[in-house]
RNA sequence: GCGAAAGUGGCGGAAUUGGCAGACGCGCUGGACUUAGGAUCCAGUGGCCCAAAGCCGUGUGGGUUCGAGUCCCACCUUUCGCACCA
């Protein structure tokens, strides 16, 4: 009989005392590194996260049965606004309720039998871990890569914080889900835009990641060739740059809009007569969150001034318009409404001319609509000199052109901005820098790393970060001229723990700097990195951001931190929602006529990622002391493919704990064992010979098989 | 709107290079064992047909091929990502 239960913690506790997965990362021997990416503890676990551990952990099992020793590690994430806000609710403080967690997850893998070499462990809250993020944010500081800035920032009023441009997703916190608000905020930033060309060149080398992540990153950097050319505007006796990846439609440039934001606009429109109108209006577009901004249609305001088309040599009127972002390219544009449809849309609700400048090659211009060819299916008309030219040689001529005549330049631009990482909460890594009236922004010493976050602080929820009330954590002396000063009280986006925390592993109690770098080149890049598909662009972006800069102190060799990447599918159950949205728990679902109720009320199913927010989660706790943790292995690595999301079935566990039963009971049969009824065992012995022999090919068959087209 | 991926039994899903469609598991049906079992074992299970023979069958419609789930064209549906980035 199969006992999964008598037989798991007996070897589980032997893995635990014989620490089978520790390894020395001095000992020579083939590097080989495997990673999960490291979780927050935010409590316990489910069998949805399980298939992120169980996928990885059955690899490194592979790889330990060819004879690789890997290093596979483990640590937390464990800071962030959760234990802060758990802290408030409870009257408690972060760091207990954080601790308290990471204890019972850490249980959770052991009774999972995942292996990991717990000496390497890390936790991102603790002073030893996070004094090397401050260390790190110096370094960044003194190469001008991070810096103080002032620039409209996305404002999340729930979470009392400022968040990345990463966080905000439609225009919605990515936590919480309150609308963002725009506000111009002095903040912290890293400079992350010097590096967009290197990091988008790089994704071309990273021939084992997701072609999907790649494109997500590409699209996220969004690198565009096009050309800065500047018009000429009489009455200001000087001239307005735009940027256009079209500067082949230049003839067809029949007006130009500038975003409110630009600073050209006050000079512009100061001897207006109706100044106070359009002032009225640039701060009523100001205040407009970006997507209240793009639901309110296309609007805009002529300033009465004009510019110089100078290729056409025509006046052309310069206007505002709610649709030009300030924060892309120059924050003004040339308007070719033929060719481009918010132009278009724009000039058809202002009256502005439109001119077409562009041919298709064959058929006919659709008539009533902007059209766009950016191939070789069209050339270029009404367009002087390069009249006749396809599409691809126009734009390479007039960029000769505009250059020749000094009146621009071809350019690369980038949609990527600046990596926004001060938050306004207390849980996470204080940014190591001192306000002095005298000096002014004073980094904070080296030797007096780390600046420790303090304990002693009331959770109170009220406004506010807590720091900024913590007396002796604010005042300290100026590290210069030892007058009063104070000490920044925003702490670090825990993105930023997470972007290096891999090179950590290799030697985490080195209190003397960051990182080995000899051992750190041996065992990195990490040979396979497994996690969510939810980092593509945040976690994985950021994280080959900050491996670059390491690179460029000269402290390790590569470049990409993560060879080959795999996203496991999400796990899926169905969750109850009642008629106002809200989640039911299934513990209240009752079933009529095949529907689900709760009491009178209709509710609707809904299949969807199991997660605690939905009340939808399986608890592997009981599912193991039933069936073992072996049948939740086998069900979640047999559910589906593992890049493919999985539905959750509780009869599918069943069929895999018989499965199991149906393997122990062939093994007994093969030993000779008891599992054969007496009366049924003559003639085993010959039946033995042939079972034996088809097993063997069978298993060589299988394991092959499994080696070429699963584990490869 | 732009980009990407995917549509195969009652269900999850196999089918590696164009070569027996539906592996394996769940569920279901029948049987064995005999009531200690959400146990175990055996057989069956795409549809039409009492059965056999046969015919039909991988979202829809065309095409290439001796041969198509797989390749080509058009369309439909779903999911995901980006979204005024000039």
């Amino acid at each position: 009989m199969y006992r999964p239960t008598e037989i798991e913690p007996k070897w589980q506790q032997r893995w635990a005392e014989a620490k089978v997965a520790e390894i020395d990362v001095a000992a020579p021997g083939q590097k080989l590194y495997m990673l999960n990416m490291f979780p927050y503890p935010s409590g316990d676990l489910h069998v949805g996260h399980g298939r992120n551990y169980i996928l990885g952990d059955a690899l490194y099992r592979y790889f330990r049965m060819q004879g690789r020793a890997a290093l596979n590690p483990m640590g937390w994430d464990a800071f962030g606004l959760p234990a802060e806000n758990a802290a408030i609710k409870n009257r408690t403080h972060p760091r207990p309720w954080t601790l308290a967690n990471i204890e019972r997850m850490k249980k959770q893998f052991a009774r999972w039998g995942i292996l990991y070499d717990w000496s390497k462990e890390i936790a991102s809250c603790e002073p030893e871990y996070y004094k090397w993020n401050q260390w790190l944010f110096l370094q960044l500081y003194k190469r001008g890569l991070a810096y103080r800035g002032t620039a409209p920032v996305n404002w999340c009023p729930q979470d009392q914080t400022v968040l990345a441009n990463e966080q905000v997703v439609d225009g919605r916190c990515e936590r919480c889900g309150a609308l963002v608000e725009q506000r111009e905020l002095s903040q912290w930033f890293f400079r992350i835009t010097e590096y967009a060309d290197r990091l988008d060149a790089g994704l071309d080398t990273l021939e084992h990641w997701p072609e999907k992540v790649k494109l997500m990153q590409r699209n996220w950097i969004g690198r565009s060739l096009g050309a800065d050319v500047d018009f000429q505007v009489p009455a200001l006796g000087g001239a307005i740059r735009i940027f256009t990846t079209r500067p082949d439609t230049i003839y067809g440039a029949t007006f130009m809009v500038l975003a409110p934001e630009n600073p050209a606009v006050p000079a512009l429109i100061a001897d207006r007569e109706d100044r106070d109108e359009i002032e009225q209006w640039i701060t009523g577009v100001r205040n407009q969150s970006a997507l209240e901004r793009q639901e309110a249609g296309k609007e805009g305001r002529f300033t009465g001034k004009t510019a110089i088309n100078p290729f056409t040599n025509e006046e052309i009127p310069i206007w505002l318009g709610n649709f030009v972002l300030p924060q892309y390219g120059t924050g003004a544009i040339m308007s070719v409404p033929a060719h481009d449809q918010r132009d278009f849309e724009f000039a058809q609700q202002y009256g502005l001319p439109i001119r077409q400048v562009i041919k298709p090659v064959s058929g006919d211009p659709p008539v009533g609509e902007a059209f766009t060819i950016k191939d070789e299916t069209g050339v270029a008309v009404n367009s002087g000199d390069i009249d006749g030219l396809p599409v691809p040689k126009a734009i390479e001529r007039i960029i000769e052109i505009i250059e020749e005549r000094g009146l621009g330049k071809g350019t690369v631009r980038y949609r990527l901005r600046d990596w926004l990482i001060s938050r306004q909460r207390y849980w996470g890594t204080p940014i190591p820098m001192i306000y002095c009236d005298a000096c002014g922004l004073v980094p904070v010493p080296d030797d007096q790393l780390p600046v420790t976050l303090p304990l002693d602080v009331p959770f109170t929820g009220r406004e506010g970060n807590p720091l900024a009330k913590h007396d002796a954590f604010v005042n300290v002396p100026c590290p210069q001229c030892n007058a009063a000063a104070k000490r920044e009280t925003d702490t670090m986006d825990t993105f930023v723990d997470s972007s290096w925390y891999f090179l950590r592993f290799v030697t985490p109690r080195d209190g003397e700097k960051i990182f080995d770098p000899a051992l750190v080149d041996r065992w990195l890049p990490v040979d396979q990195y497994i996690g969510g598909i939810e980092h593509a662009i945040l976690h994985l972006l950021y994280a080959r951001f900050i491996t670059r800069t390491i690179h460029d102190m000269g402290l390790i060799s590569f470049e990409e931190p993560f060879t080959r990447l795999f996203n496991q599918g999400v796990i899926t159950k169905e969750g109850y929602k009642d008629e106002r949205g809200a989640w039911v728990s299934p513990a209240e679902v009752q079933w009529k006529d095949g529907k689900p109720y709760r009491g009178d009320e209709l509710l609707t199913a809904e299949v969807t990622k199991m997660s605690k927010s939905r009340l939808n989660v399986v608890p592997p706790d009981e599912l193991i002391a039933r069936y073992g943790a072996d049948t939740e292995r086998v069900y979640t690595l047999f559910i589906a493919p593992p890049e493919k999301e999985a539905a959750w079935s509780d009869e599918g566990v069943v069929g895999a704990y018989r499965f199991l039963g149906r393997v122990w009971n062939m093994g007994v049969a093969l030993s000779g064992g008891e599992a054969i009824p007496p009366d049924r065992q003559a003639g085993l012995p010959d039946l033995h010979q042939s079972i034996i022999r088809k097993m063997h090919q069978t298993i060589d068959a299988v394991t092959s098989r499994i080696e070429r087209f699963e584990f490869n």
